[in-house]
DNA sequence: CTCATCTTGAACTGATCGGTTCAAGATGAG
DNA sequence: CTCATCTTGAACCGATCAGTTCAAGATGAG
């Protein structure tokens, strides 16, 4: 615990990891890492690790932070089940909306470069898509929608909200992307008016 | 025209195509495309220009090949609305279950690596989302969908469609992509059912 | 002040990248 | 057969890559 401040660990794994968000794990150097996160390249390497493991904490670090903040947003499924799929919605819409942060979504960058990352980082990225089912799955069901069209319409959100990450980068509007969800969050409301 | 045979262009467009799909352009080497075409660098870097040229050529090719089927599945749009969206998500899914295809989407990929792209790559798949906005307003309003209808409905089935090709990669099965779908369709009928 | 600890910049390695050139070989028209 | 034309393999270039090492410098505890 001598020698100079330590530098922030957490800070650095934030930049790093919006560093892959915007480009991607291949399109990354350590020099882009270094220059993101204002350490020299030698510091990220012994205090962080190499990229494979690097890219793989900011991956868990992207899942955890946002996992977080949908599960909060479904918290109030058993009430209101329309409410809170609209707040899922939402955290991804607000997301997108944030200037401070890249469009798209590190999970769905990842999982579309699948075939060419390694097995353990590919398979981490397939966990926190099916994470995000079980999810809104659990969520559904807590809404008392039978088992089947929990399932399908659970998939069918995850499905969604993943298109958002696609639309965002194709230079989709927020109000365009704000369609996009409605037309799904309608067909919720009818599912759930119907099954009551 | 003398020397040897001239090799097929069309298959070597074609083989690069499904490179640059499976891996995207980032992790796609001269050597990768040398190999895919079974051509040499020189003979690649002669006929087919570079790599940002050759790129720019398999988006269009891939582009206009599904472009016109996605044409001739909606041609059906005025008589049965319903039923042209469905062939139109047939195309996807029958594109992604052919074993000899990549799974995924080659616009999806290159729109999401927009940040890392030259301008006028990612402009282009920019355009050929829009094609695809464009071909399903058309369709939706010829189905006698009215205009803001059509506008919106046509930016979520883009959007849905977009979803199939990050959750082919993910591993989704053909059956729960195929759910994702029928959600959608199922708005949609219900959509048409209520305009009548 | 002294010294153990941490950070930093720089350099090096071996590999790969995209792009380009060119001589050698293969081919078929005349 | 002759020769113009095309393809091919190999090599080279400058640049960048990830990974690693290490000496020099900065820092704060004792």
């Amino acid at each position: 615990m001598a020698g100079k401040k330590q530098f922030d660990i957490a800070t650095a794994l934030d930049a790093a990891m919006i560093q892959f968000w915007r480009a991607g794990y291949a399109d990354t150097s350590l020099d882009d890492l270094s220059r993101a996160t204002g350490l020299n390249r030698s510091s990220i390497y012994s205090s962080l690790g190499d990229k494979d493991a690097l890219f793989m904490r900011c991956l868990d670090r992207y899942a955890t932070r946002y996992g977080d903040k949908y599960d909060a947003a479904l918290s109030c499924a058993a009430d209101r089940p329309l409410a809170a799929a609209r707040a899922f919605f939402d955290i991804t819409l607000e997301r997108i909306a944030d200037p401070g942060l890249p469009d798209g979504c590190l999970v769905a960058q990842t999982v579309m470069a699948t075939p060419v990352l390694s097995a353990s980082v590919a398979a981490r990225a397939r966990e926190a898509i099916g994470f995000q089912h079980t999810r809104l799955r659990a969520a559904l069901k807590a809404g008392r929608l039978h088992d089947e069209a929990a399932e399908s319409l659970a998939t069918h959100l995850a499905a969604v909200n993943q298109s958002l990450a696609v639309m965002s980068r194709a230079g989709t509007s927020t109000e365009q992307l704000r369609a996009i969800v409605d037309v799904t969050l309608d067909a919720l409301a009818r599912t759930l008016g119907a099954s009551d």
